[in-house]
DNA sequence: TTCAGATGTATCAGCTCGATACATCGCTCA
DNA sequence: TGAGCGATGTATCGAGCTGATACATCTGAA
């Protein structure tokens, strides 16, 4: 805590350090393509987490392979320690509000192969209501006003609207898949497929 | 410049306030049902905006109707000056990189019915072009990365390129029509519908 | 009457971005 | 050879925003 460290950068920083160790600049690109057209990390925010992920035994530099050692090393490449693991293990088990804020959600979704199953379904079904509230405000306080919009504003909250009920649709389809995985998984293990749920 | 101000914000301000003096509460409710899904304000950028406002002179209170002055007035409301008024008008015309950024665009487009035809098509298509670099990007990132990624992740990816390709979608609609009018008002400005442009 | 909730102004810590600085490496073109 | 250039690499800073919070008033309902 001791530096700035945001929490949705530190799981993806865990996360992506777990996989395989990895130097800023190299972390910087994965992280980006990872997450494609839904997030980009600055360097602002990356080195700052490094240092402070660092600072509190987190990740360590790797020692360069010894092949390396002769010329000066510039990359600094780090990997977690096993209280990094831990904290890792912590940040995917959790789920609270954060993980479905817009800058949150995709991270999460990221590294869903790493969550249980019904945390996965916990941010999916968080996601989904915490859109639709907003919705559900939106349409409201729109249709509060008094003034009429004009047709270039109703365009743009026609649009707006019509993104998030495609997002709303997506984690629908999302979550059915994952409750039908977990029906089936449940059924295996009970061996005995009943009709009563 | 002396107090902290966006330029985006500047613009979500001075814009609301030509249209009709409004307090500081008010003015964020305004916003933040202009623009829909699009953008939330704070008040921590919203105050300290106004401030700077009525620091360059581009806003001043206005005095309260005789009629409300037996009460101590709580509600501060603002009206834009003839330097707020030059000042907004400038911003409508000019039209930069920032303009189609995520956070920048929504504003310009809830104010298009103030702006040029001709800014209007600067702003949609610089917006298009940036979505489409952006896209072209993730996707040569992606084709590049060596190891094969997960199916959350590649679910992510797809889901994130299908929603930036309706928009790039929509912006093409937006964009025939402005042109579409462009050319009916140029036509009606000549007089004589030539073949040649 | 009291209490909750909307209205209203204002600030602050913490965090992020975009720009920038600086250095090295490998490649190409002359 | 070496000049130039773009990618690689680490790092910092100012400016700005969010979310939380504090505090006060007004209104209507219980």
């Amino acid at each position: 805590m001791t530096v700035s460290r945001s929490g949705v950068l530190e799981l993806a920083v865990l996360g992506s350090l777990h996989e395989n160790p990895l130097h800023g600049y190299e972390l910087r690109k994965r992280l980006n393509t990872l997450l494609g057209m839904f997030r980009a990390f600055s360097y602002g925010s990356l080195y700052p987490c490094l240092k402070g992920l660092l600072n509190d035994g987190l990740i360590v530099e790797e020692e360069p392979p010894d092949d390396v050692v002769l010329g000066r090393r510039s990359k600094i490449v780090y990997k977690l320690t096993a209280e990094g693991k831990e904290r890792l293990q912590e940040l995917l088990t959790q789920a609270g509000p954060s993980s479905w804020e817009d800058e949150s959600f995709g991270i999460h979704f990221a590294f869903f192969r790493h969550t249980e199953a019904e945390v996965r379904l916990r941010i999916l079904e968080g996601r989904r209501s915490r859109l639709e509230e907003r919705m559900e405000n939106v349409r409201t306080a729109l249709a509060r006003t008094r003034e009429r919009l004009d047709s270039y504003t109703l365009e743009l909250q026609r649009h707006g609207l019509e993104s998030v009920e495609r997002e709303v649709r997506w984690l629908n389809e999302l979550i059915n898949t994952e409750r039908a995985q977990a029906d089936k998984s449940q059924s295996e293990r009970d061996k005995r497929p009943d009709s009563d749920e």
